[in-house]
DNA sequence: TGCTAAATCTCGAAC
DNA sequence: GTTCGAGGTTTAGCA
């Protein structure tokens, strides 16, 4: 005889070598509730759409989330070998002794079909995850990336100065164009606004006045908040896209080609 | 009173609503025998290396490889929040009430620190799987993206004909380089070897005979099979590398343009 | 909606 | 080992 899945503490659902006749209603009623699940069992899986695969029988862990998205993970391997991404429409059905789960979707237009011949075991659960989710690099870091290669900004930038003192504070990165022309920037490390572009305004100002040259004035940010494209435009500054995941990688190379260029000195 | 996780006919251990203390032991011994370990439970996530990251606390998946890699899925979206690929050094501990499952490794110098408050469940099993994977395009449907667009071959390369009867068979793809030379084509889906060669090697012999012209010889496949490259260069044939994916991607690409351009007819 | 560029890209092959 | 290119790339930012 079998037992019912025990509802857990948690909510979660657990079936242990369980029949393929109860597990349909099982992962219907799941995915119905979109709780995630985990099927542990050996499957096939045929893939089609924007290429064809095939995979024959094996032990693998498919992970179906709430969302619609389909993951079938081998014993090794980062990536799944098969997968569909979210907003997939998910159906169970029994093919003979076997369990049919297909996710399809359109455009592209793409099904997953995963067959299972015997389940090990599947839990089901609703997660309460609600964190935000930051990636980290400083503005100094970022700076520091700039500096060791201006090029990530625009091609041919130069080197003057960094952290510069002048009249207002101190300027970010200091330097001069293909075209000779000096070149002001003030970095951010989130969305640039309002407070950026006047401080960068300031900055250009004062080093217009001091070289009675034309300075070019550039706000590097990952983004632009909105309606600051029409303060930049009005001011006559430039916005360059400049993300924080670029430069962190930089300097990860930057500092792994130290290291090794130390190593090989004689 | 506590069970002692116990061992299923596919060698699958169950810990639900485990105690941190007996986790520890726990998933030593999984990682010890290289099994794979699925963990759901409340976890916070720092990242460091490349970039940085955190996560604070939420209920995840977590699903660690015998090859060390480790994948820490929110309850949406098809990749991982963190990851760590393959070849990870993994170790627990216990941090006060908190269990704490770190994956490091060098080149790039990275780790990938998880934090468990609390665990809902925790599965460890071996997966036996030696199936292959493989991708199919069939070998017409990669002559019609050659013919469809034949500078994924090579840059400026020009369709004449395709299979073109000559003497010994057909002729895959017949064209023309920039400079103005002819081009037989001998397309394989799969890895090239030496009868393809010695084919394609009759096909350049039998154009140059009837046009009198030096003619190209190209073999379009994924790859070469061992030792093929030499013949190739001893008949003074070409390898150009041409994957099925592209091909299908190609089609794929081809068809949507299609269907859009016959909505937008008028 | 479609494109272009970046990714903690990953992964594999060639050099 | 390192570099280079492809991927069912995916994803995010913009026009």
């Amino acid at each position: 005889m079998r037992e019912e899945p025990v509802a857990r503490t948690s909510g979660l659902l657990l079936l242990e070598n369980p029949k393929m006749e109860e597990v349909v209603g099982f992962l219907q009623d799941s995915f119905r509730r979109k709780d995630l699940v985990i099927i542990v069992g050996d499957c096939e899986c045929k893939y089609s759409g924007r290429a064809s695969s095939s995979l024959g029988h094996g032990e693998r862990v498919v992970l179906i989330k709430g969302d619609g998205s389909v993951q079938v993970h081998r014993p090794t391997g980062y990536e799944p070998v098969n997968w569909q991404p979210a907003r997939c429409i998910l159906s169970v059905s029994l093919e003979g002794s076997s369990l049919s789960i297909k996710a399809h979707r359109s455009r592209p237009r793409e099904t997953l079909d995963t067959v299972f011949s015997s389940l090990i075991f599947i839990a089901s659960t609703r997660l309460m995850d609600r964190a935000e989710f930051s990636l980290y690099v400083s503005e100094e870091q970022m700076r520091d990336a700039l500096v060791s290669d201006p090029s990530i900004l625009e091609d041919g930038l130069r080197l003057i100065d960094f952290e510069r003192r002048v009249e207002p504070g101190f300027i970010d990165f200091y330097g001069k164009d293909t075209q000779g022309r000096f070149v002001v920037v003030e970095l951010k490390r989130t969305p640039a606004g309002k407070d950026a572009i006047l401080q960068l305004k300031r900055y250009v100002d004062v080093v217009g006045e001091t070289t009675g040259l034309s300075v070019r004035g550039v706000v590097a940010a990952p983004s632009l908040r909105s309606g600051a494209q029409r303060i930049l435009a009005t001011l006559g500054l430039e916005f360059k896209r400049l993300s924080p995941r670029r430069c962190a990688k930089l300097l990860q190379k930057r500092e792994t080609r130290k290291i090794s260029e130390f190593f090989r000195a004689p």
